[in-house]
DNA sequence: ATAGGGTTAG
């Protein structure tokens, strides 16, 4: 590339608008230095523009901004747009968050340049990585100083408050627009769905006068994040018949539906679909990828896939621990946990999730403890409720009972159903009858209309031998009238057809067959 | 010259 000293303002930036490399960066940039444009802001902006936004270089943006004597305005909502649009895609959201902070605060504290309605946005979207507090507080001050006149920035308030759960705030703001557009509508549906809302949040698209991929991909989104996965699936279809072309975001949505499912064929048929129109080459999509042909069983697949992806990040390596886990893989788990340690990639919450679920699934008592404490001391992480199911569950399950009593009462966060129907489990196993009735008056305590629990303590007591009193729970919950209980149900697709099953049922023409093979199934894990 | 909405792992 050649670019003569006399190149105009004009074709400079349509020089940059055709390069793609680190290299053009640099030629550019030193370009700038020997024609003496280098000294015009506007000449940094668009260079520090390329580096964030078309080479993710956020250091070699912050470098630009940093030689700049006295940035600009639009310099610094270049810089704090660099932060704010890398934090979504990088793991260092937090650090990104605060670059972004920094750099606002900066411009108060001086006073020059004075923020504009450009840079109070970006302000606000940094606020949501850190705190409802900080958003409130950028809230204020842009009130005070008449921001608050502008559509976006209370669009990108009415966010806020949607990711902090303040849905009668998000509404108010809503509802106060002078203009509601796509954007404004998409916030307020992901907002209604984040907050467990989805019913609403369906209204609310139904309603939208005019919808993008982006409010399609809230919706979807919306949906399997409140277990909606048939309608998530469902909304793909109707997205593609209005002529809209799903993009990374949405198969990473869809594939996840498909996990849930099971819907091998329909996953594959997504996958295909990447594949063709090159969506497929993100990492997001290829950890979607990992998830959905893991939790579909198809253990080859996702490792196939996984050899594949060439930057793994943390959810890569969590999908694939994960779904191996799921399948009672439990040696593969733990030997990819370790590959993971080895490779310097630092696991979280969810790795542990997975790591001991398969500690659980395999039997491995000491193992689990061991990393349980791993969890703590090494790496930092405060238990959530779900490792200490899985605790409970591997220690109750090798009869340990007085160790998961003591880790019970040793929790630093409230005991939930999981927890006393994991110990309740392991009652059934070992026949501990006097402690199944504890564990089951806690899960009364946690909700006294569940009548699943009282057939649970029917079936320890029956499977006890104490038939009288199984009569006496059986008797006790018709004359209470305890809510009805909701039947298990699980279905398979085989050559185009749905089986379905409800928990005891016997409608299915092979009913009978059926409940053989599980028998033997159940005779041949006995051991 | 610049701004607001949409991911995935439990």
């Amino acid at each position: 590339m050649s670019c003569s000293p006399q190149l105009s303002h004009r074709d400079f930036v349509a020089v940059l608008s055709r390069c793609s490399t680190r290299a053009h960066l640099e030629q550019l940039h030193a370009h700038a230095f020997v024609s003496g444009r280098a000294a015009a802001q506007t000449t940094t902006f668009h260079l520090l523009r390329f580096a964030a936004l078309r080479l993710s270089c956020l250091p070699y943006a912050r470098r630009l901004f940093d030689a700049t004597p006295n940035p600009n305005v639009f310099l610094y909502s270049a810089m704090l747009s660099a932060y704010v649009s890398s934090a979504a895609a990088t793991p260092s959201a937090h650090a990104h968050a605060h670059g972004a902070l920094e750099l606002f605060l900066r411009m108060l504290r001086r006073g020059r340049p004075a923020p504009n309605q450009f840079v109070y946005p970006l302000a606000l979207r940094a606020a949501c990585a850190v705190g409802v507090r900080l958003v409130r507080s950028i809230h204020s001050h842009a009130r005070k100083s008449g921001f608050c006149e502008y559509d976006v920035i209370r669009t990108a308030l009415l966010d806020g408050c949607s990711r902090y759960g303040m849905m009668a705030d998000a509404r108010k703001l809503f509802d106060d627009l002078t203009e509601r557009n796509v954007v404004s509508w998409t916030a307020l549906v992901s907002g209604y769905a984040r907050a467990g809302k989805v019913g609403d949040a369906i209204v609310l698209f139904e309603r939208m006068p005019e919808r993008d991929v982006a409010a399609w991909n809230a919706i979807i989104a919306g949906c399997t994040q409140n277990g909606l996965f048939v309608e998530a699936v469902g909304i793909l279809g109707r997205m593609v018949d209005k002529g809209f072309r799903p993009n990374a975001t949405t198969v990473s949505c869809v594939l996840s539906a498909c996990g849930h499912l099971g819907m091998l064929k329909i996953g594959k048929l997504i996958h295909c679909y990447a594949w063709r129109t090159c969506v497929g080459f993100g990492s997001s999509v290829l950890n979607g990828l990992i998830d959905m042909y893991g939790k579909c069983g198809n253990l080859k697949g996702a490792r196939w896939i996984f050899d594949e992806v060439s930057d793994r990040s943390l959810t890569t390596w969590n999908s694939l621990i994960n779904c191996l886990a799921l399948h009672g893989r439990s040696e593969c788990a733990i030997a990819v946990f370790n590959e993971m340690r080895d490779e310097g990639v630092e696991p979280d919450v969810v790795t542990f999730v997975g790591l001991l679920n398969a500690c659980t699934h395999g039997g491995f008592v000491d193992e689990g403890l061991r990393y349980f404490e791993l969890m703590q001391h090494e790496h930092r992480i405060e238990p959530e409720i779900e490792h200490y199911g899985c605790i409970v569950d591997l220690l109750g399950r090798a009869g340990r009972f007085e160790d998961a009593l003591n880790v019970i009462s040793n929790m630093r966060i409230k005991s939930d159903e999981v927890i006393w129907g994991s110990l309740l489990n392991a009652c059934r196993i070992h026949r501990q009858l006097e402690l199944a009735d504890l564990a089951i008056r806690k899960l009364l305590e946690l909700d006294p209309n569940n009548a699943n629990y009282v057939a649970m303590l029917a079936n320890v007591y029956s499977e006890g031998g104490l038939w009288e009193e199984v009569r006496k729970i059986r008797k006790s919950v018709k004359e209470e009238n305890i809510g009805k209980k909701l039947p298990g149900c699980s279905w398979i697709e085989i050559d185009r057809k749905t089986h379905r099953f409800y928990s005891g049922d016997d409608a299915h023409p092979e009913s009978e067959d059926i409940y053989d093979t599980l028998d033997d199934l159940a005779a041949s894990m006995e051991l």
